[in-house]
DNA sequence: GCACTGACGCGGG
DNA sequence: TCCCGCGCCAGTG
């Protein structure tokens, strides 16, 4: 199976104005354990171009750091400019997941699977 | 093949 | 609730 395609349809389904965990991605990919893999392509653009990394936090809610992106705050900038609080806290920038994390469904979940197997990936 | 790394996550104390 | 250790696994040298 081609995990980072997966990760690819993954977050770009990742409604505007919402964030996703690590671990969500992998999970919603089929593979629940893969977290650090989903870092990986992201970091590396393994998920396309039009990937939304930004949207992508850890558990907890903290920004990545800001490693991969041009400017230290431009996670934080992008996140804000969708309409997403962003707060300071040591450690980093932190969203809300209660009211900013992405609830997908149990059928959105099956849709997705269902859909990597009719594309063979 | 071996050892080490890392945009991570969970469970025990 | 906060820490800390450990498990995880694809990539890399």
């Amino acid at each position: 199976m081609n995990f980072y395609k997966r990760v690819e349809i993954v977050c770009n389904r990742i409604p505007h104005g919402n964030t996703a965990s690590y671990g969500q991605i992998a999970l919603l990919c089929g593979k629940p354990k893969n977290a650090r893999q989903v870092g990986y392509a992201l970091n590396h653009g393994l998920a396309g171009k039009h990937a939304p990394a930004h949207r992508v936090v850890n558990r907890q809610g903290i920004l990545s750091g800001a490693s991969s992106f041009q400017t230290y705050d431009l996670q934080k900038r992008l996140l804000e400019q969708e309409g997403v609080t962003v707060q300071p806290v040591p450690g980093g920038w932190q969203v809300d997941l209660k009211r900013f994390g992405w609830k997908n469904t149990m059928r959105e979940a099956e849709a997705l699977q269902e859909e990597f197997l009719r594309l063979g990936i």
